[in-house]
DNA sequence: ATCATATCTGCGTATACGTGCATATATGAA
DNA sequence: TTCATATATGCACGTATACGCAGATATGAT
């Protein structure tokens, strides 16, 4: 038998964490309303045109990502302003993007060379 | 007006693979498995035992991961060892667990300083 | 006050997914 | 061959969720 060290694995509370956060940056929508929001803060109408999504499903999509923390909203006037602040948010999205960009061998348009934070 | 620069996103395409990618990812299961498997390969009932499941869905899990290629399989005999290659889903997790441990304060059990790859 | 714009929220529906159970398959021993 | 172990697969069930639509809310202008 090939002995190996004992293999820890975090415990169901952390793995839970881990879990919630990578569903929320499961689809495909919010991947890319949280991309243009680590450029820059932008409303809900302008977000949903960038992302070519209705408003309604914007708004959802932020509602649930402003629940969870990951973004920040400022009103000003009728409209609401997002903007992104997570930093390992920001790693995690470079990352998978980095890795689409290895598995199909073609940079994504707005990233020429890198999605390095 | 606060002028923003043109804020790209990634494309569909781009945007679904980093999707699928983070929903592979969004299981307290899988997210234990995986973090097991970085650290060395390991059989179906080995991997059951170390995540607290069942046989059956480990090997569900595993089906799953090795379809999407984030994990590797070797047959020895009746055992079959599982290994995880994928550096991207390294540091991907780090960043998640790194981001967990920030969250809740606490270090997980097993990387008493840093989930770093 | 009314109206328009921007955003939010509730509801119904279709789809996707994790789990447990039973069963099938594969390898090795007797 | 038969048997035990290890893993895989098919199915049913319950839950979660993304979407579209309608309606509600908020702000500002007239």
């Amino acid at each position: 038998m090939h002995e190996n060290p004992v293999q820890a694995v975090p415990d169901d509370h952390h793995a839970q964490l881990v879990a919630d956060t990578f569903r929320l940056l499961a689809d495909p929508t919010r991947v890319k309303i949280l991309w243009a929001l680590l450029q820059g803060e932008s409303s809900v109408g302008t977000l949903a045109e960038l992302v070519d999504t209705t408003p309604t499903a914007a708004s959802q999509h932020l509602s649930k990502l402003r629940l969870a923390g990951l973004v920040e909203s400022r009103r000003e006037g009728t409209f609401i302003h997002y903007s992104a602040t997570d930093r390992h948010v920001h790693r995690l999205l470079a990352e998978a993007l980095s890795r689409a960009e290895h598995v199909t061998g073609v940079a994504a348009p707005d990233a020429p060379h890198s999605y390095r934070a």
